[in-house]
DNA sequence: TTGTAAGCGTTATCAA
DNA sequence: TTGATAACGCTTACAA
């Protein structure tokens, strides 16, 4: 039981090994320099004191800090874990540590957090999508602290990116959708203000709207917020406002589960009445009935090239560019064909 | 475009703004003591340099840092999303950041964690479960760190905890499951080795189980990793060697889904062939169908609660108790009485 | 109200 | 191989 000292430092282990703080320094970074006796006597030290580097100290005195800070809109769901588990993974593996904050989807939050990642010293930080005040990038230059942007992939931006084109992909997406027959589309989205990949999703749905010849300016559309609920309250608002629509494309899969789940609530069949489709291929796609039909994400794939990439920028191995990653198209039950016009119908 | 200068410090500020390094501190942490005029100097100086503070050379000279760290032992599902969301908002809105690690169920890898973030500054720290090695706690008391337990009860434990009791809710639970008649139970549980939760969860079943006078020594049961997956392939080796099993009790929701998934690539009903019973009540949970009967966890309820409690105690304002939440059963379609015996039914 | 200067716990350079 | 000692960037008495 301690009196109530506060943590022990190297001058006190330096005094109980009898050396100096220099060497037991040396203990913790470089053990191999010391002699076996000296090493002994102050792992003996060390150990009785229970001593550990205060981090503040070294990172003033070392400069670096073999930290990676990551930012995500959100911890909440699945669509950031699965990558950020496998981008932890292997940081880990080449002897870095993860920070994670959450932004909750607000720029000003994300601010607050890069300036606090930062400040604690992390080597270089992961972003989500490219949105963000102008300030932050010349912060981040100024503090000398790279970052890498990952699920989007963007050539032209500022800063290096991993990820799919969000645009290309929901374009393919509904191109199977219009192959099946579909001619009165909606879209559910995720909030598009500071999301470019939401954004971008929507675009990809006008993209393949315009190249078949339908009328891209007026789709049916609903913006809501992220979840479940929010996907299934957007769905009824969305059909009751358009009640002729076949197919809803949702921006991701959450939200379609949602309108999947409302859709039997309004006593629609899925995929008889009304097809839906999602986006991200979470593992609820493959859980709920019938399937969901999405665009597959390599998250873990993604979140392992991140890190490597993220780490050979900050130990100054290469310089950051943009990597595109594939996103293929997964066809399954939610998405089939239309109903035939009623007069044909057999029953 | 900054030459490659390394990041501006207070001093650089003070030189730009005609000031003393205290004056430009002040402005940081206390700006109210400064003229308006020496305020408005400061300020651009700060803004053109885009000054942050250093966060190391902060907690040196001041030693607090607002930072609570927390290890959870994996990011990648819900289990801890839900929680761990609110608990960063209730912090966010003290003034405190939250740094989150996983430690992928590890205990050694949370060890490493720990020292890591206690290392960085933490204040507090909120951890998962009770068990832990002997090390750590000491560890913790000669760092002076707070520590509180989350998602467990336990009144005997040398760390405050705040959570649900779940080896009560559990056998609740499979009181009820009982109450329907079933008698043939199995069980799948996550990993018991270092997770005190599973543990206890499992403890609960045979506590149901011998209040009513079955043989709660022999009940089949089969341990495995966390996933949907997972609970698929335990389900199941767990019904191949004993056929004749009416209920499963799983140790959390997603466990609990793969089991229904498999019941059905298997070509059994639920409940008419074999109920399914989970625990946490995740959003998942409401989403299959049918949808789950489980322990509802106050996820949000837990999170910010443990926020105030562990701020409390970081501050000096109480010492930490164990705070019991309720958790209570949720009744839903994936639990039913068991099939009549095959002589009475109709068909 | 502002400035001076002494730490805070490390690392790293130089000598010994 | 080891030991002094000067940074590192900030806060905070204390002095002016």
């Amino acid at each position: 039981m301690p009196e109530k000292s506060s943590a022990p430092t190297l001058n006190d282990v330096a005094q109980a090994a009898g050396v100096s703080t220099a060497t037991v320094s040396r203990f913790i970074n470089s053990p191999e320099q010391l002699t076996e006796s000296t090493r002994k006597k102050v792992k003996i030290a060390v150990n009785k004191l229970g001593y550990t580097p205060n981090f503040g100290a070294r990172v003033m005195a070392a400069k670096r800090t073999n930290t990676i800070g990551a930012i995500i809109p959100t911890m909440e769901n699945a669509i950031f874990a699965r990558g950020l588990q496998a981008f932890q993974e292997e940081l880990r593996q080449n002897g870095y540590t993860l920070l994670v904050a959450s932004s909750s989807y607000r720029t000003d939050i994300e601010e607050e957090q890069i300036r606090s990642l930062v400040s604690r010293g992390a080597d270089g930080l992961l972003l989500i999508g490219h949105e963000r005040a102008p300030g932050v990038r010349r912060f981040l230059e100024t503090q000398g602290v790279p970052a890498l942007v990952a699920w989007t992939y963007d050539a032209a931006a500022a800063l290096p990116s991993i990820g799919f084109d969000n645009r290309k992909s929901m374009r393919a997406l509904v191109e199977e959708v219009l192959k099946m027959g579909h001619r009165r589309i909606g879209v559910i989205s995720a909030a598009t203000k500071a999301n470019d990949r939401a954004q971008l999703r929507v675009l990809g749905v006008r993209d393949a709207m315009a190249a078949a010849g339908l009328d891209a300016e007026n789709l049916p559309i609903v913006e809501t917020t992220y979840g479940v609920d929010a996907g299934a309250l957007a769905f009824e608002r969305l059909m009751r406002e358009n009640e002729w629509l076949t197919a809803i494309i949702c921006g991701n899969d959450v939200l379609a589960v949602g309108a999947m789940t409302q859709a039997r609530a309004l006593g629609l069949r899925v995929p008889e009445d009304v097809s839906v489709t999602g986006f991200d291929d979470i593992e609820l796609a493959t859980i709920v009935e019938p399937a969901l039909t999405t665009v597959h994400v390599p998250h873990r794939d993604m979140g392992s090239k991140a890190a490597r990439m993220l780490i050979q920028i900050v130990e100054g191995k290469c310089r950051g560019k943009a990597v595109e990653l594939d996103a293929s198209i997964r066809l399954r039950g939610s998405l089939a064909p239309p109903k035939p016009p009623t007069g044909l119908k057999p029953e």
